[in-house]
DNA sequence: TAGATTGTTAATCGATTAACAATC
DNA sequence: TAGATTGTTAATCGATTAACAATC
């Protein structure tokens, strides 16, 4: 028997409510209602509470939802109590930008080592962990648990090595290249795409501009 | 009258559209049709002629489109033929990152400044732009003509920093910063929620990992 | 108990796909 | 002209919203 399958607008949606109940955390908020949520998130308390029913029913008439107990329950989807160990392809700024951000680490993912060809950045630390050459990424990738790789690399040579990196055994792929990697079904690729960010950004500012026209 | 609202999926296909143009172009392709762009692109032929014609009939019957056409089409959609001048908040590796992308200026979007409060940074050069203080923001937008602000300060000062920007004129944000920016309707807000994609692989790679369990 | 709010079913809405006549 | 492929309408599918009985 098959369970049914979670729709990706629902999985979208999940890192959202994660992060609003992370924030109600902090304020020492307790409890939440489904409504409540709903007015700070600015979506509909229905779509709230069938999310959150695809998985499981983490609430209680008459009260609403425990926070605490939401948020934890909503990290477990998310696969947030595993630990994750990442290697970065390409210590460029947006490498060394993704290895000194402080805050995926506090979730579990923790960023073992980068990796280049420019002489100038091998041997260098980025936060506590070191660009390597390219030479040693396999044997990284061997020798560590290796759960992640981000690769930041020019659009030329991503395919390349997200090639390389499966072959060596890499099951998830965070890609901020823009290029669209095709790879066997079962690797994830989780895809960044900065420039079609901006472009989308950019449609909406011209078609404001030409509405006031 | 009003002219039937474009829906946000097929605006959120439109770049990808672009880039697999752009692609074809590179390579001298002078034709594609619906049904080869839809194999290269896996989503359905359909789709793509949908989508197209939301905008105007760009093809011929029996021929499919000219690359070249389709693709300046499309950029026109997409607001590209504009310039855009943008400022970065936020001089840390995110910040640098994005101004020496050299691939942003190649579409018209031109990093003007960056502003910073750290001592350090301030006066130092990222490509062709000056690293300034925060207190030369304001009158730095008065100067220029500043479309986009790219937001990549910590989560605490974005809110704050983006009422300013909005109080001083910019109408574009693109925002790094993992919180939600509640501004007037009038101004555009694009989303670059960096954990929350990271979230997102995780929760496909321990869904994979549960699957073979 | 009475009031509140969930979990869930049913209704609606929107987006995707299929089909094909129009036409290059 | 015959073949190919678009533009567009109609059918299907899926996602969102509304409604309400269940129940804390």
């Amino acid at each position: 028997m098959h369970k049914k399958e979670i729709s990706k607008a629902v999985i979208n949606r999940l890192p959202r409510y994660y992060r609003y109940l992370g924030d109600l955390l902090e304020k020492d908020e307790v409890r939440i209602s489904s409504k409540e949520l709903s007015d700070k998130m600015k979506v509909t308390a229905s779509q709230i509470r069938q999310d959150l029913n695809n998985f499981g029913g983490f609430g209680q008439q008459g009260y609403g939802y425990n926070v605490e107990y939401l948020h934890a329950e909503i990290g477990k989807i998310l696969g947030l109590e595993n630990k994750y160990n990442i290697i970065i392809i390409g210590a460029g700024n947006l490498g060394q930008a993704l290895a000194n951000y402080g805050d995926f680490e506090r979730r579990g993912f923790v960023v073992r080592a980068l990796f280049d060809i420019s002489p100038e950045l091998i041997g260098t630390m980025v936060r506590s962990a070191e660009v390597k050459p390219m030479e040693e990424l396999e044997a990284f990738i061997n020798d560590n648990k290796i759960d992640i790789a981000a690769i930041t690399v020019p659009k030329a040579s991503a395919p390349i090595i997200a090639t390389d990196l499966v072959k060596w055994g890499i099951k998830g792929i965070w890609n901020f290249a823009p290029v669209d990697l095709n790879l066997p079904k079962e690797i994830t690729v989780e895809n960044v795409h900065l420039a079609e960010s901006l472009m989308k950004l950019s449609y909406r500012l011209s078609r404001k501009k030409k509405e006031t026209e």
